[in-house]
DNA sequence: AGCACGCCGACT
DNA sequence: GTCGGCGTGCTC
């Protein structure tokens, strides 16, 4: 019996069957490994072994009350595993909820009966909304995405408000009817737009189980919506990310909605690209996948233009007959801003709060200011555990590192020179949520950010009172940018973009020119209602003459694309060259460069180019300085098979330093 | 990664 | 005398 474990170890391992029945490969084994009791999956089933029998273990138990995980679901982690250079043990069992992979079977025993209740709990087929009609280009995508009974991916790029969503609902729908098992797996960037995508579901669907999976879910919530795609018994699956993973025996369709989304990378641990691999799976299983965005990644964007996939276009605003807004950059360097906000922006909101509709006012900082600062002697109240400013949060009284969660009280004077006139520098939500509220006592304000969503639950809560028209002023980060559509919100104010315009990393303006659309795309759904009053975006910026910026004013994605390919070409940057980033961290940085730098005498091929190991923008995290080796090809399988040695090699390194490798990493 | 074994310092 | 520090070695 041949069993992988989640543990780093690249190995298989071989365990005796002493029963009957002879277990499947894909069932779930109890083992003894170590010394401690595992549950591990069989990926083989052999009566051979190279071990010595005497070495061999017995297997415990077989989790029979489970169907087998199917060979296809094994190799997409093992391509997963492969791909990303890790174990796949790590990759397989991870991906499976605990309740199915532990010594105790309760829950899962529990999980099992509930999931038999849930199947008897289906609602009346008639009760379903009727689908709308579409038009004409919304009914040729959905045409084209239903029609191939092989892979084709296909690019549906439309804004906010072309009716995307329509073409995701209206084709899955085609295909569940052709077969009545298949499934069809929906992916979303962020938690909090599930509950949304789910009510549409169950309305156009009612007779069948939807289930959900991502990472803020109880463990038996868990276990429950991963079993019931796993038997097949759930045939729409909306997730994040990680849903990608889920085991989907009759999986016929995969939608991937923004899929330009940073989110639908993994930062730690795999850092594997659900996008990515989604591709792959609807590869392997020959079957349609869609990928919709107003915004595409360059990579998509380049592979629509070459062909390799469909490029579906849908036409600006087609759902309520409104027109895109109308976006009006702002000079700081004339409009003066007071407390970051510059008059026309103030104006624009007055006007709003005059006539009854909601603003949306955008900022990507949290916290009351990013730093204190003291006038006296320069002091600011930096991080002693990262290379990062704490963050003052006025309501709390503290102040906070967002990288390491270090939280102090607020200091009364100068720690270096005693001064007591500390002045808070720069402006987050809670400043401008402050002095919004001070220009406009009467509006109704919401502050809505990672701090003000932290209990579960509050992130709904909070967007329900703006859609039942609660609040006047919506105050914002990125969270506010993605999926929700306030019906009634007309002005969109960006406060203080232009950091990203100088980032050193060079997917920064991408992400940039993509959320700016994003959260112009909230303004203005059906403007029009009184008589071409159309809703407006306002930028405040020291560079209107930016190209990103002119663009974004045109609505000019293509051109972008088009300007940010040619320099990526041009600078031998992705998509035109393969990356990996091997990163170190070490107590002290010396000893992180040290281990890079030898690392990268391990070989030089012809077909790799290693750069200089170099310090990380963000030095200092939680005490430990970090340093990354940038390695690249123009070849893809060479960058692999490279990796493949390399890893191996640094594997068998003895060294104090913690290392991990990044493939096509996503921040540099 | 866990987990145990193992061999040297300050504590009830 | 023992609790516990984390070095090193193993997992079929």
């Amino acid at each position: 019996m041949q069993i992988v474990v989640d543990t780093p170890l690249d190995r298989v391992f071989d365990y005796l069957w002493t029963g009957v029945d002879i277990p499947q490969v894909g069932q779930f084994a109890q083992i003894s490994f170590g010394r401690r009791d595992m549950v591990g999956l069989i990926v083989g089933v052999t009566s051979e072994s190279d071990i010595a029998p005497d070495k061999l273990k017995p297997v415990t138990d077989v989790r029979t009350q489970l169907a087998p995980v199917s060979a296809q679901w094994i190799e997409l982690c093992q391509f997963a595993a492969d791909y990303y250079q890790r174990p796949l043990g790590e990759v397989a069992l991870p991906s499976i909820p605990k309740n199915c992979r532990t010594t105790n079977t309760v829950a899962l025993n529990k999980a099992l009966t509930k999931l038999a209740i849930l199947a008897d709990q289906k609602e009346d087929p008639r009760s379903a909304h009727a689908a709308p009609v579409l038009n004409q280009a919304q009914e040729n995508a959905v045409q084209k995405i239903v029609k191939s009974d092989s892979f084709s991916a296909h690019l549906l790029y439309g804004v906010t408000g072309s009716g995307k969503t329509e073409v995701y609902l209206q084709a899955a729908s085609l295909l569940l009817q052709q077969d009545r098992h298949a499934q069809v797996l929906i992916l979303v960037p962020e938690i909090n737009l599930t509950p949304q995508f789910h009510d549409n579901l169950k309305k156009r669907f009612p007779a069948l189980t939807v289930a959900t999976l991502h990472s803020a879910m109880s463990e038996g919530e868990r276990s429950l919506n991963w079993i019931a795609a796993h038997t097949g018994n759930a045939r729409l699956i909306l997730g994040t990310r990680l849903a990608i993973l889920a085991s989907l025996p009759h999986l016929s369709l995969i939608v991937i909605d923004e899929e330009h989304d940073p989110s639908y990378k993994q930062q730690e641990g795999l850092r594997y690209s659900a996008r990515d691999l989604a591709i792959w799976r609807a590869r392997q299983l020959q079957i349609p996948i869609v990928l919709g965005s107003a915004t595409p990644s360059l990579e998509t964007w380049q592979h629509a233009n070459s062909g390799r996939y469909t490029k579906l276009s849908l036409p600006d605003r087609a759902v309520d007959d409104a027109v895109l807004p109308a976006i009006r950059l702002i000079d700081l360097s004339q409009d003066k801003p007071q407390e970051g906000l510059t008059p026309p922006l103030l104006l624009a909101l007055k006007q709003r709060l005059e006539k009854g509709e909601q603003s949306l006012v955008y900022l990507n900082r949290r916290g009351y200011a990013p730093v204190i600062a003291c006038d006296a002697c320069g002091w600011m109240s930096s991080c002693s555990r990262c290379s990062a400013y704490l963050v003052l949060h006025k309501q709390e009284q503290k102040l906070r590192c967002h990288h390491c969660s270090l939280e102090m009280r607020i200091p009364r004077s100068c720690p270096t020179c005693g001064n007591k006139d500390i002045q808070p520098l720069g402006r987050g939500t809670q400043k401008i949520e402050e002095h919004i509220q001070h220009c406009f006592p009467a509006a109704r304000l919401k502050r809505i950010d990672a701090d003000s969503t932290r209990l579960k639950g509050s992130a709904q809560d909070a967007f329900g009172t703006v859609h039942r028209g609660e609040v006047d002023i919506l105050i914002g980060t990125q969270m506010v940018a993605k999926g929700h559509d306030f019906k009634n919100l007309t002005l969109v104010g960006v406060v203080n973009p232009d950091t990203a315009l100088f980032s050193q990393d060079y997917r920064a303006g991408e992400r940039l020119f993509a959320q700016l659309m994003q959260v112009s795309g909230r303004a203005g759904r059906s403007a029009q209602k009184d008589g071409g009053n159309a809703s407006e975006v306002i930028i405040q910026t020291r560079y209107p003459r930016h190209p990103l910026y002119l663009a974004l004013k045109n609505h000019d994605y293509p051109g972008f694309a088009r300007t940010c390919l040619d320099e990526r070409r041009q600078a031998g940057l992705p998509p035109f060259v393969y990356q990996a980033l091997l990163r170190a961290e070490a107590r002290d940085l010396r000893l992180a460069i040290e281990f890079l730098t030898h690392a990268a005498e391990f070989a030089h091929q012809e077909q790799i180019i290693f750069h200089s190991p170099i310090p990380m923008s963000m030095m200092k995290v939680a005490n430990s300085e970090r340093a990354q080796l940038l390695i690249e090809s123009q070849s893809r399988p060479a960058l692999q098979l490279f990796l493949k040695a390399w890893m191996s090699y640094l594997r068998n390194t003895r060294t104090a330093v913690k290392w991990s490798l990044e493939v096509d990493p996503a921040e540099i």
